[in-house]
DNA sequence: TGTAATCTAGAGCTAATACG
DNA sequence: CGTATTAGCTCTAGATTACA
């Protein structure tokens, strides 16, 4: 063949594939824009002639053998890998671990050893940050119960973290000087006059001659020892001997009595300050209190007069209700009429 | 009296471990 | 994997005390 003549076959291939391929595509076309209408018929069909339809089913089966198999395996990966996804597996998945952990704490506790120390090891970083991740979440949706449970803790035993603290400054203590510096001079007005109502108030105390301090904190061993010793002391039966001793016995002086009195009087509203919301600073609301009464306005002083009066009147009202022995009485207001006297079947 | 230091409570962060 | 508990550090603000 000469080179012209290749040269023109070739030409004709060209044009013969180009006009295959504008058929092709008219074609599509068609399908597309009648696509229901073909769909149609293509149903139609297959419902006239059902055994035709199966008889091409069984060859196609027959000659894509493989390829049919791989493609199931293939799409049964994926449907487990969304099952594994989805809440109601999540929620199965939980369900096992739980029945597997009480079938047999110890070796579960074991396997779960491992198993965490074997993703450790394979990938220590993202370990690290897939738990520090969860234990964020969980602490963030926890945070108040958290907090409340941790000063708890610290209230009932102060001793352990006073040690820390200790052992932090001792290590760190260039730092915190330095903040508390850095702190002071960013505050600087503010501290001044914190000084300034520290000493005015340490002053009044001395006047009054109150001791530093007029609140502790009792931690959970001392309240059981008060609780333990009273409970001795209450609950021990007198012989008939002993209370005759104790009636020959001294009497108790006025001034003893007028003194327990007052110590009574102390104790009771030391109680009432610590079960003010303001537990935390209870001097620090008693200096609002006292700075609110020095209020010139009118209307203004009278209103914060009454609102505690009605805050001590609550705390009165907290007090005789835990002391109280008989359920109070419905408040019944008559106007002009005394309160019925009291009789055995009105107490 | 102003400033610095120390103490304390509360909260945050991290990690280990146990339970489900 | 999620949820809880525990322990040890760390940081911060504010109260209290010490110093010059």
């Amino acid at each position: 063949m000469d080179s012209e003549a290749q040269g023109a076959s070739r030409e004709k291939v060209r044009t013969e594939s180009e006009r295959l391929e504008r058929r092709r595509e008219s074609r599509r076309r068609y399908r597309e824009r009648h696509a229901d209408e073909l769909r149609e018929q293509s149903r139609q069909w297959k419902a006239a002639h059902p055994e035709k339809v199966k008889e091409y089913g069984v060859r196609y089966r027959a000659a894509h053998l493989e390829q049919i198999r791989t493609s199931n395996r293939e799409s049964a990966r994926v449907k487990r890998a969304a099952d594994r996804k989805s809440v109601a597996s999540a929620k199965r998945r939980r369900e096992k671990g739980r029945e597997r952990y009480a079938a047999d704490p110890k070796a579960h506790r074991e396997y779960q050893r491992k198993r965490r120390a074997a993703q450790r090891a394979a990938d220590p970083e993202g370990y690290r940050k897939a738990k520090k991740q969860r234990t964020k979440r969980w602490r963030d949706s926890h945070r108040d119960e958290q907090n409340a449970k941790l000063r708890a803790k610290h209230r009932d035993n102060p001793e352990v973290k006073r040690a820390a603290a200790e052992r932090y400054y001792a290590a760190h203590g260039d730092e915190v000087r330095e903040r508390r510096r850095a702190y002071y001079w960013a505050n600087r007005e503010q501290q001044l006059e914190t000084q300034r109502r520290w000493r005015a108030r340490e002053k009044r105390r001395r006047e009054a001659g109150l001791p530093p301090r007029r609140l502790h904190r009792v931690t959970a061993a001392e309240r059981a020892a008060n609780a333990s010793e009273a409970e001795e002391f209450f609950s021990r039966a007198r012989t008939r001997e002993e209370v005759k001793q104790m009636r020959r016995g001294p009497r108790t002086s006025t001034v003893e009595l007028a003194q327990w009195n007052r110590a009574s009087v102390r104790a009771r509203l030391a109680s009432a300050i610590s079960a003010d919301s303001d537990a935390v600073k209870p001097v620090a609301a008693s200096e609002r209190r006292r700075e609110s009464e020095n209020l010139t306005a009118r209307g203004l002083k009278a209103k914060v007069a009454a609102a505690e009066e009605e805050r001590m009147d609550a705390i009165a009202r907290a007090i005789n209700d835990r002391l109280r022995q008989t359920p109070r009485r419905a408040q019944v207001h008559r106007p002009g009429h005394a309160p019925p006297p009291r009789t055995i079947d009105n107490v």
